[in-house]
DNA sequence: TGCCAGGCCGGGT
DNA sequence: ACCCGGCATGGC
């Protein structure tokens, strides 16, 4: 019997270590898409203000004065002003508010603001086609794929790439692309696995892999080599 | 208190 | 093709 892959190994430990993390923190696709941009190098408790002000928002646009503004048309007819208003405490307000609009302007325009159309496509293509909207790079874009279109595209970070360089697994200077590809030659093509081990990163990353404190006695995968 | 957080873009080499 | 400055708030 041939040992585990190393990625297996760490998945394993992580998840005995921490348990599920219940991911994306978000109610629905729509709502995942827009804490995807709005959390770009952004602690999540900053994020969940901004998302909780487009929530309890009325537009001052719409006729109806309905509450909230976390769905495609709502979100779509905001002002690009109005919205940088409201999502402030997600920090880069200005630039994110651009971003958010970039997306429903070419969401409306290429899918008439329907998800459903938006995911039935292969993910390749899903996954392309996100990148090409200005202010969606690749670990927003696979975020977008694996947590709201639920297809399974593993999503790379920072606390991806630390913790793997810190125990030794990736070269330093290891692209995006090529440490994805490491995970998903290295797994089984499967979204509830991509769920769990992304968010399992993540939660080693806040927890015991953070920029500043390169030494880590107490991290769980402490067996492994470490710097 | 300064440093950090679930990136990405655009201009300069 | 890289490299780097800029973007900004809130928490520890």
């Amino acid at each position: 019997m041939p040992a585990d892959k190393p990625l297996k190994v760490i998945y394993n430990k992580l998840l005995s270590h921490f348990g599920r993390q219940h991911w994306w923190p978000a109610r629905t696709p729509f709502e995942v898409i827009v804490g995807a941009i709005l959390t770009q190098n952004t602690n999540w408790s900053n994020v969940e203000k901004a998302i909780n002000n487009l929530k309890t928002a009325v537009n001052p646009a719409d006729r109806d004065k309905s509450i909230g503004l976390l769905t495609p048309e709502k979100l779509y007819r905001c002002k690009l002003s109005d919205l940088a208003v409201l999502i402030k405490p997600a920090g880069y307000f200005n630039i994110k508010a651009g971003r958010l609009k970039n997306f429903m302007d070419w969401f409306f325009e290429n899918y008439d603001g329907d998800l459903e159309r938006l995911f039935n496509k292969n993910i390749s293509s899903l996954r392309e086609e996100l990148l090409s909207v200005r202010g969606i790079g690749p670990e927003t874009a696979d975020s977008i794929v694996l947590y709201a279109a639920e297809k399974p595209s593993f999503v790379v970070d920072a606390y991806t790439y630390r913790i793997m360089f810190r125990h030794r697994l990736i070269p330093e200077e290891i692209t995006y692309d090529e440490l994805k590809a490491f995970f998903e030659e290295s797994l089984q093509s499967d979204v509830k696995l991509f769920n769990e081990y992304h968010a399992l990163l993540v939660r080693l990353g806040k927890t015991y892999c953070k920029k500043t404190k390169p030494q880590c006695t107490i991290c769980p995968l402490g067996d492994l080599p470490h710097d």
